[in-house]
DNA sequence: GTCGTTGACTGGTAAGACCATTTTGTGTCA
DNA sequence: TGACACAAAATGGTCTTACCAGTCAACGAC
């Protein structure tokens, strides 16, 4: 341990020298492991970022990028003129939609509540919020995704775009952000069920679009209503396309 | 834009005083953006630190945390001597809840509406399919906080718990990590802002256990609307709490 | 006792400096 | 002319000092 050995040493590490690792990674790491070991439990308040200088004997630029990773992990929160606190025992900070296998119905059904949740959601907002620029993003990879199937390509790229181009449109970064890992994840599958199947399911390819359209006016009136229930359908027959594909 | 408008600014930006967010959180976004819409393609060098200084304005030490945290993302990876290399365009492997501050109302309303649309769809899927055994636990968390308030303590601790084992009980893997992340993320804020006002909120606490106990009766009768309106109400009503808090 | 006020402490930010490494340019020598 | 060695500039990593604004508890006036 680079580090707590640098706590008994009396040699106040003249240069940046002879280190190895990453300061502030080092104190981090270190930090959390206290976190997580219970040294520190969730409310406690840490040490003064002057404090933890002393303590780790490095300066306070170190301290507070160390700090910043905690914090942006969630497991700290800051309050100024206060102090620095635990907030959380284990860092649950980063949501990764878990890879569910499409032989797998049971969690399909599983994923597919989350993703109609948020899809749907996110389709009425941008109803609401949707700018002509917007809108003409969509129309052009609805356009695309045409093209593409007369191009007797799956297009389920222009179909991602499609997508991405309705959760932009509700100018929320937070649902942008989550769509965006949703969707790239549920794509794979997706792909993988169309590709399997690319010869007879022209009928499915023109349902498809159909629904595809019917999102689009919806957004293109503004009806929250009707988008969101447009979405609602499109999600679920896509659901049922995949338990098709399966079978 | 605070953050494209002080690019033109010539005003040096005096002191700290009248800004309004983590300065770091909105140079991280601002380049994670970047990235993300292309202007910065995988294998760029960013512009150098001292560069980046002049650009947004601010002293090296916030340049360097914004970059910590993407480093820590993966977005960027730094070469001593050399520069900062953008390594992976989205981070689409893993989603983060943004931080948010309080002092921001926009953000808020924004973070808000993903917040209530998850909340809500877990709970109706929590009324469709808790347990007895879930519904105890609801319950210990229920009381749990109404002995924290009697204490006079704040009680986020059990309001966590409360969501938690809601949110469990939906029996919904995806819902139960997600909602995991967001509110750990969400709480650091409640908490901050509640306690700013230690004093004077008794009668706001207990509007929140009647919230609790609405939702906690719907879940119980399985009542999915009620369930969903229950808790649409209490995170609306919170929202509006923190407002209050902030003003 | 209650209520303001004060002051020490805390995180947030700024500015300047030094170090080690990388990169680039330059000049020397073959 | 080409390859090589060396120096200078640029860059990330770290340290130091300093000021600001928010928090909070102790103290004193009423």
């Amino acid at each position: 341990m680079p580090i707590s050995s640098r706590l008994t040493s009396d040699q106040p590490r003249k240069s940046t020298g002879s280190r190895n690792g990453h300061l502030p990674d080092e104190i981090a790491q270190d930090l959390s492991a206290k976190i997580a070991s219970g040294v520190l439990s969730v409310g406690d308040r840490l040490p003064s970022e002057r404090d933890l200088c002393t303590q780790y004997a490095v300066s306070r630029a170190v301290v507070r990028e160390a700090l910043s990773q905690l914090k942006s992990d969630g497991l700290v929160a800051a309050r100024a003129g206060s102090g620095v606190y635990v907030t959380q025992r284990d860092s649950t900070n980063a949501f990764r939609f878990q890879n569910f296998s499409v032989s797998d119905l049971n969690r399909l059904e599983e994923a597919m509540e989350l993703l109609v949740t948020i899809e749907v959601a996110a389709t009425r907002l941008a109803a609401k919020r949707r700018t002509p620029e917007d809108l003409k993003k969509i129309k052009r990879a609805l356009i695309g995704m045409e093209y593409a199937i007369a191009s007797d390509r799956l297009g389920d790229e222009e179909d991602y775009q499609f997508h991405q181009a309705i959760v932009e449109a509700t100018h929320n970064q937070h649902f942008i952000s989550l769509c965006q890992h949703l969707e790239a994840s549920a794509r794979n599958i997706i792909r993988q069920a169309r590709s399997n199947t690319k010869t007879n399911h022209a009928d499915l390819l023109d349902a498809v679009q159909d629904e595809h359209n019917a999102i689009y006016d919806a957004l293109k009136n503004g009806d929250e209503k009707a988008a969101a229930e447009a979405a609602a359908r499109h999600l679920q027959n896509a659901a049922e396309r995949i338990r098709i594909y399966l079978a």
